[in-house]
DNA sequence: CTGAACGGCGGAGTACGCTCCAAGGTCAAG
DNA sequence: CTTGACCTTGGAGCGTACTCCGCCGTTCAG
């Protein structure tokens, strides 16, 4: 698959992808002609790459992972390992936001700003976490 | 309290700190002599900061957000609104996590490296979402 | 009064993640 | 053979979020 035609499949721009090349996120072959040729693997492995953006991770950090990942072919337990300890870090960054979210809602019609300067004499501070 | 103090309590560089107030993230008085002087409030409030950050919020949003809550001072309606929008944002995120969670669960045990080009003639793919 | 610790300011620099541009090569259709 | 869509490269530029720097003023202890 050339770029113009994984930029359209995935939403992903044709300049974008080759700076994500040049980073080492993707790796294509190339084609007789100089033409880059992404495998079809690239769709699914690019959906992975936004996702894991939107959670908080580097491309750097995705990429390292997705290197990690091509040097442990066939060892299951490696990919284990590997997925288990994002599965930590998405947990961690769940319960943060869970934390939020409490916090947030227990706010809910209270009158609470969070900031406000020296309205009050320092009365109900309800800021754990 | 001085910035000096500030940054103690709260682990944000001084720089930081004078970054965020150029951008209106934060609000300082000034003592005669020039000093920035940051009512307690600040402390809190630059948990809240970091919090949000960490959950992908940008320090333009979280100013805008900031703003707004000064500006509906004692409107609960208002407030709840707003805590309301963001908890549904948060709500959207833990599921995109929840997602992630589930992919990367489904995975453990099984040998699909989400990458990987060319090896297998493209058999059990297991990539929903 | 001097020195150290603190603060202020403006501006440059950095890292990340793109985004745009100019100049040019490739290739199929007409 | 030309046109147009597609591709290449290198490099500049941009927004976000800091971080560092130099030079200066302030405050306080000794």
């Amino acid at each position: 698959m050339r770029i113009g035609e994984l930029a359209l499949r995935t939403g992903v721009s044709k300049d974008t992808l080759r700076f994500y090349e040049r980073i080492g996120l993707l790796e294509g072959d190339r084609l007789p002609n100089g033409y880059r040729d992404f495998p079809p693997e690239t769709v699914p492995w690019l959906r992975y790459v936004r996702t894991a953006q939107t959670l908080g991770f580097t491309l750097a950090e995705i990429a390292r992972h997705g290197a990690e990942l091509k040097d442990a072919p066939d060892s299951a337990q490696a990919l284990s390992a590997l997925f288990e300890d994002k599965i930590q870090i998405v947990d961690a960054r769940m319960a943060e936001l869970a934390a939020l979210r409490a916090e947030l809602t227990s706010r809910v019609g209270t009158g609470c700003p969070l900031r406000e300067a020296s309205r009050e004499p320092r009365g109900g501070g309800a800021h754990r976490r």
